[in-house]
DNA sequence: CTGTTAGCGCTTTCAT
DNA sequence: ATGAAAGCGCTAACAG
């Protein structure tokens, strides 16, 4: 068993002293091309691994974060991310992580735009991007790389652009996932239907479409593309969705499953609850409290968890341990997909709490 | 925002030194009833919350830990646990952690009355146990107890005797799930089979008789208890398996759903293979190496997951903390029952090595 | 540019 | 029985 190695020991080998090869380690800069060779020399030979927990009590500085993430009520998705970036401070408590929350309107491009913005105007060491707009997150963050600021996504991310990490989960994976439950707990051959969720203005589209493919993909693997409805749903409209769905599964007896790619799949719960259509399959995605009452009350049969929590979590510690250390390729990390059910649903929630194994 | 309370703010608003409410708090003695009560006034008064790392760097004593599990072959069940300790013990690598492994067979009732035997007139500070046999663990934590020396179970727990903590998988709840997937997964009113792996001397009936009870009750609220068969199969006779199993399936077609509640499954995935049985749907438990190849070759649908890598983590990590700070009660904890099918077990395994968030 | 030093919060030794 | 002080690994200010 090698002994693990200090700073002290990487001095030593140098022949250098540890002021100087913390220097280094930080690229603090002041320091001489040969005391760096020296020192990079011992590095490529030792795997020097700092404890970022002893850092962090000598650790003098502050770092200045931004997360921005759309605007959100108790209960919903983006509840449990805050959840989990709280936590990280915790954790972290000995750091001084000076961490600023700049909400926008998801369904706003202008609020987005105007945050952004803002944003792009701070002077921040690092920041964490929920993002909803392609045009407005390739504006902030061709202005983050252009001064150098790491930023990380969480949730989704945005093509062509370079996140220094990324905590989401994949997309396609989700929807063809989703394709396979439905089709696993229907019988052979049934029609299913898409419930799209129009709302004004939504460029989240670009979450949707992605998970879409998925489903696309094995519907079409299981020869049952055909066999697929779409409901288009205004969030503005209620009166006229009561009417829409009040007549269509009489109609279409043959539909026995109903998809919602994204977190709302309890709207649909509560429709069917009112319209007393039973015997349709329904999955969703995400654990938002009403997602969970309705899994409980048995109205949504699946729910695809994508772990907010952590996502808020990894994405603060990632950050923080690329500004500290200064690494560069963290590497784009992929949530797993959790299948919840109302028989597990508890357990996972509960859990959660406990599975920040960090030692407090 | 409170701020964080050290040892130093305790001692100045008990008028003592630091070094004595280290003393208090660690319950290491030589302390007068003044200077205690004093202490103890203030503990009351603030919510005080030592940071495991920073008292592991100064700690200097080292704790000696038996970790006593069934032996186990790469690939298996035991084999994730033993890494989530290793994987704890790195994390607490400041703490001087001498860990002993004591595997016993789990097929060999005196092999574990052996090993027990020998870990009970060990000097240890801490025992975890991964129980197989009731009355060799109960000779074992009784006298753990009359020692006054904390253990933790992992898997399964034994009734009446006292863990400080315990981090196990609701069996019955796991056995209900299954009931529940296998009926969602199949046409109504199918038939199942549950496959009884019969071992000599096999005293882990304890764990599935528990997931047994889960299932049965599942069937009878869904009105399926009199669908259920039931199929023995010894480990032992594989001659005698192939004969059975040849034709069970083509005498009994109305049988579409087959359970395994050990982590056998993919034993009855390959027969199923070899004797061309499509349309059987069938559902496990644990990701061994083996179940994980048979649910990606499409020959089981679903496993159960019981985290065991968490379950060695948290197990190592809940006991040292006891040991450190004289903790009594850490309550037993509940691991989620996770849903894994061929679509999400990729990133349900590769997240698991992230997942681990603790700071390094 | 670099070595020395103080200090982070915590534990433990060592005088008292 | 108790306070003072040293030291764990790491960082950063400071003096040169």
């Amino acid at each position: 068993m090698a002994k693990k190695i200090r700073i002290k020991d990487i001095a030593q080998m140098a022949g250098i002293s540890p002021g100087t090869v913390d220097r280094v380690l930080h690229n603090r800069g002041n320091v001489s091309p040969s005391a760096r060779q020296a020192i990079d020399a011992v590095l490529k030979e030792v795997n020097y691994q700092p404890n970022i927990h002893l850092s962090s009590i000598s650790l003098r500085r502050s770092y200045k974060l931004v997360v921005t993430v759309p605007e959100f009520e108790a209960g919903e998705y983006w509840a449990s991310f805050h959840k989990g970036v709280k936590r990280a401070m915790s954790v972290f408590e000995h750091i001084n992580i000076d961490c600023k929350f700049m909400y926008y309107n998801q369904f706003d491009l202008y609020s987005c735009r105007s945050v952004f913005k803002e944003i792009s105007e701070m002077a921040v060491d690092g920041v964490i991007i929920g993002p909803t707009f392609r045009d407005e997150t390739v504006f902030l963050t061709n202005i983050l790389e252009e001064k150098n600021i790491p930023y990380i996504y969480v949730d989704s991310q945005i093509e062509y652009t370079f996140p220094m990490a990324c905590f989401a989960a994949n997309l396609y994976q989700c929807g063809y996932l989703m394709g396979k439950l439905i089709d696993m707990i229907t019988p052979a051959d049934s029609h299913f239907v898409l419930f799209q969720t129009e709302r004004v203005g939504d460029a989240s589209a670009n979450t949707t479409i992605l998970r879409k493919q998925g489903l696309m993909t094995y519907l079409q693997e299981a020869n049952l593309h055909t066999n697929l409805h779409r409901l288009s749903f205004s969030v503005g409209d209620p009166e006229r969705n009561e009417a829409l769905i009040g007549n269509y599964f009489e109609e279409h007896p043959e539909v026995r499953g109903a998809l919602v790619l994204n977190s709302r799949a309890s709207v649909i719960a509560n429709y069917f609850e009112r319209h007393h259509i039973n015997g349709v399959k329904l999955i969703g995605i995400d654990l938002t409290d009403s997602n969970i009452r309705a899994l409980k009350a048995g109205r949504i049969d699946f729910l695809m968890g994508q772990r907010p929590e952590q996502q808020g979590y990894l994405g603060v510690k990632t950050l923080i341990q690329a500004l500290i250390y200064g690494t560069k390729d963290q590497g784009g990390y992929i949530m797993p997909l959790d299948i919840i059910m109302r028989e597990n649903v508890d357990l996972y929630q509960e859990f959660s709490d406990i599975a920040f194994v960090e030692g407090k």
